[in-house]
DNA sequence: GTAGACCTAATTGTATACAATCAATAGGGC
DNA sequence: GCCCTATTGATTGTATACAATTAGGTCTAC
């Protein structure tokens, strides 16, 4: 999970939250199929709990779309299918190009801002030129690259927005991250991103930010589409 | 609430879930001053239920945001702060500059989504021509143009999140609109939209939009600073 | 008079009990 | 053999009971 050192959202220590938290990485990580069925008592029996902060882990989970809920049926974990994670990876574009677009504008930052950016900055560089790294720690700094910009662009809404996309598409970031060179591209890309916002270079700074999210969008697009097609050859 | 041909939601019809719209009706409207807190037992008393309905209604507003969850210390209502409502208003922008500009690029629409852009230019020629409403009907009316525009686009996570900050924005569009001639410029800043949409002229539609956003934020903006100031003169 | 510890009331956190609802299955009529 | 209906079992929806925690007040020591 990813800790910024400004905004956070304190985490109340009660049952229910870490219900929330545990099953909320399962469906991430796809430790469910789609459509499965989570009945209160199984629930219940593996987290050795009452059935009311089962009940009310559910309905939060089904309020941010993690899972669905069928009156008087009970819940089913919701995976998202292609055509939503690319709906998702748009409305990142969406937002983080106006995100970028504020922090180009802006000018010189504050101070903990600018500290921030020059962490990246030193970050990224470090990736470009040292060893490779495990897609999923790469999946890791790339969110926590992103979600930077958006906090240091200053608009709360904007960030938390940012945070429910990204917490959905985690697991498509490491498959993005599995193609090979796609690494190097991203170091560049995002030191460019940098480059561009210091310099001021508005127009740059967007084209770079699509070109770095839709390179990303078009990867998992074509491994799902590809794992659907073997998927499909393995049947016939 | 608005409600949409084809993207709807299904509400479970249990206690828990009419709590929930309630409270959140009243929330919106300002029905409770900020950081007025929620107690548990008073809610069970005024909807005559129990807890468990309550507590389960209460989780799912603190994770809107509609509520502040203090732990082992119950709830309190979350009010926006004029800041929070400009970054609202900002996101906003962000994907309605997405979504037309998805609109424009396309061309010419499906049978679906061209009819309800006719609807729309008929109903905002006749606002225009027509006798003037109320500032309540107009901003139901221009949440209902914009999410439509959303909905054309054909995101369905866009829509999403645009209706969470529609939602919040609700009591603000109303202000907006009270404001004389706001209707006016309403009108024609839409049928413009509209009609650079069906030219195909992305950066009109672009320009029109965010014109269109912005005015509603500046309008809020010196609104609120107004009763602020109201507020704060009657004090000394 | 003030600081500290302790106690109490209020409120939330959790567990369980009961009611309502729905899906599935078995049985009877055609 | 097929369709309709009634019963039943499983599961959710709601209510209540008990435990844990915290805020606020009171009492005592200094």
């Amino acid at each position: 999970m990813i800790r910024n050192d400004r905004i956070v959202e304190e985490e109340p220590s009660n049952l229910s939250s870490s219900i929330v938290a545990t099953l909320k990485e399962q469906i991430i990580h796809w430790h469910y199929p789609p459509e499965h069925r989570l009945t209160e008592i199984e629930l219940c029996k593996t987290f050795n709990v009452s059935r009311s902060p089962v009940r009310e882990a559910l309905r939060v989970l089904a309020t941010d779309g993690f899972v669905k809920k069928l009156p008087n049926r009970g819940y089913v974990v919701r995976q998202h299918n292609i055509v939503e994670i690319e709906e998702l990876y748009e409305v990142r574009l969406a937002l983080e190009l106006y995100a970028v677009e504020c922090l180009a504008k802006r000018g010189p930052l504050n101070k903990n801002d600018g500290e921030d950016l020059v962490k990246l900055k030193r970050t990224w560089t470090g990736l470009l030129n040292g060893s490779s790294k495990k897609a999923e720690e790469l999946a890791r700094l790339d969110t926590q690259f992103h979600e930077t910009l958006a906090q240091a662009a200053g608009n709360k809404m904007l960030l938390r927005h940012l945070r429910t996309i990204n917490e959905r598409l985690m697991l498509f970031r490491m498959i993005d991250f599995d193609k090979t060179d796609r690494a190097k591209s991203t170091c560049h890309q995002h030191l460019k991103i940098l480059k561009c916002i210091t310099a001021q270079d508005t127009p740059g700074a967007r084209a770079t930010m699509q070109q770095n999210i839709e390179e990303g969008r078009n990867n998992v697009h074509t491994a799902i589409k590809d794992a659907l097609a073997r998927a499909y050859s393995m049947k016939t």
